[in-house]
RNA sequence: CGGGGCGUAGCGCAGCCUGGUAGCGCGACGGUUUUGGGUACCGUAGGUCGUAGGUUCGAAUCCUAUCGCCCCGACCA
């Protein structure tokens, strides 16, 4: 893309309303324009890393054996009535009225609604296990929606719904799903720490929060702080084998780490003084096993090998989609602006031309641009009649990891500047080998 | 929902107390200058002062109502 014909409105100043780092570099960067209370346009760059977050988000569902669709926005009150959770959700749920003045409402979660598709098409324990999952914009009209997309009313969500034959099947289906967010949030550069959680309105006995750590983050936490060392990394997973899942959960949940909510003092106090941590954290996913709360409710059953009717075992997977956004800032910026991990980078790589009209670095930065393209990754070309400064500021406040620069200096002898947005280090290579790097960067993500 | 604050040009703000023809910085546009970390100067455009009503000869300014937004707390992916 070349930034003179890109929708890239920056911000040189800071907008009053926004009051965290992430919030604050959002609007600064161009990503996003509140229209209301907790609602918010996606401009064109935050469009594309929401865009990265989903597809990591969709990857890792498939490989683990997960079934995409698609549930609407609106869902008819009848199907809410049937769990009862019409009444329980409260004002958090935005109630409205159609035409023919039916009871609708804009979902906050669909446990209601893919229970219905399931009981309207499964009736047998041979269809089982099925986890099916969709990626939705979500309304909860929160009492005070803040900090941007982190806590906003309208946000998108994966959430996941697991259907298993009996309690066993279903606490694989829990541990498959802990196993999966591991690695959906290392892809994008995060250490979330699955921590033990209160179940609240969505109901069940066993349930994990995701948590990154941040000082901005909203809730408190206690944890050891080895867990902070714990990688999935590359390892190969068999999400079908039961042991190998249930082993790798029980490496990341046997240390310590919970929120206040479940905190435990006397237990805590057991921790090693060295290693016992109290910090903040970003809630960015949490898992459900709830067994048949909404199955029995709702007549969901299947018939199990010995021809017996039982209610279908079930879990809910949630992930904030575009709070990740705002989580992987908090995580991951300096005082320059925002530092994209590889994986949700809105650009692989950004190139600047010092000297715009100069025939030498024009022909270089075009050269540059198709090689990057070819490469199958995307640049983001400052090709703007504008001073250097001015575009190192912009690169470096939208984040983009990498950056090319190239000037009539360096040309003379060959060589264009390769930097890192994390480390701020520079090495000075000929075109061809810069490319190269980038190509071996991009390899693994 | 309790407490506090703010709505004036695209963004950040001053002016309000003490009523008298709406200002500054940044940005945008045109030019000169400059060119490896937001250069300097000249010029131009842009505002029903959130909205409605009231007081007044006269309201951004005083009064009333209303809408919106932000912050702290209690609640939540």
């Amino acid at each position: 893309m070349r930034l003179s014909r890109y929708f890239l409105p920056v911000l040189k100043e800071n907008p009053a309303e926004a009051q965290i780092v992430s919030h604050r570099y959002m609007l600064r960067a161009g990503m996003i324009k509140q229209q209301a209370a907790g609602i918010y346009s996606w401009l064109p760059l935050g469009y594309r890393v929401l865009k990265r977050i989903e597809q990591i988000v969709h990857e890792e569902q498939v490989r683990a054996g997960h079934i995409p669709l698609l549930m609407p926005t609106l869902q008819p009150a009848d199907l809410w009535r049937e769990s009862g959770r019409y009444d329980d959700y409260g004002q958090e749920m935005l109630r409205i009225k159609d035409r023919h003045e039916r009871d609708m409402l804009y979902g906050p979660t669909n446990e209601e609604m893919i229970t219905d598709i399931f009981r309207s098409h499964v009736g047998s324990y041979k269809d089982l296990p099925m986890t099916l999952y969709h990626i939705q914009w979500k309304f909860r009209d929160e009492v005070r929606p803040r900090f941007g997309v982190m806590r906003g009313r309208e946000f998108l969500m994966k959430d996941g719904y697991n259907f298993d034959v009996d309690r066993e099947s279903a606490l694989h289906a829990y541990n498959r799903h802990m196993v999966s967010y591991l690695r959906t949030y290392e892809r994008m550069g995060l250490t979330a720490i699955p921590m033990r959680a209160a179940s609240g309105p969505i109901g069940g006995d066993n349930t994990h929060e995701f948590l990154v750590l941040a000082s901005t983050g909203e809730s408190e936490v206690f944890y050891d702080d080895r867990v902070t060392a714990l990688k999935l990394g590359a390892r190969d997973i068999d999400y079908d084998n039961w042991d190998q899942v249930a082993k790798v959960c029980e490496e990341f949940t046997t240390l310590y780490a919970r929120t206040d909510e479940t905190h435990d003092e006397a237990v805590f106090n057991g921790v090693p003084e060295e290693h016992r941590k109290v910090g903040r954290g970003i809630e960015v996913g949490q898992i459900f096993y709830f067994g048949t709360k909404y199955s029995e409710a709702m007549g969901a059953t299947v018939v199990t090998k010995d021809g017996s009717k039982v209610p279908v075992e079930m879990g809910s997977h949630g992930i904030g989609v575009s709070r990740l956004l705002g989580a992987i800032i908090e995580a991951s910026h300096d005082d320059k602006g925002i530092i994209w991990p590889e994986g949700v980078t809105p650009f692989h790589v950004g190139i600047v031309n010092l000297k715009q009209g100069d025939a030498e670095a024009d022909a270089a930065c075009e050269a540059l641009y198709k090689s990057v393209a070819a490469l199958g990754l995307e640049a983001l070309y400052d090709d703007r009649d504008e001073r250097a400064g001015g575009k190192f500021a912009t690169m470096d406040l939208i984040g983009l990891p990498w950056r090319i620069t190239v000037g009539p200096r360096g040309l003379k002898n060959g060589v264009v500047e390769l930097t890192s947005r994390r480390t701020g280090e520079s090495v000075e290579l000929p075109p061809e080998q810069a490319i190269e790097r980038i190509a071996q960067i991009y390899a693994g993500i």
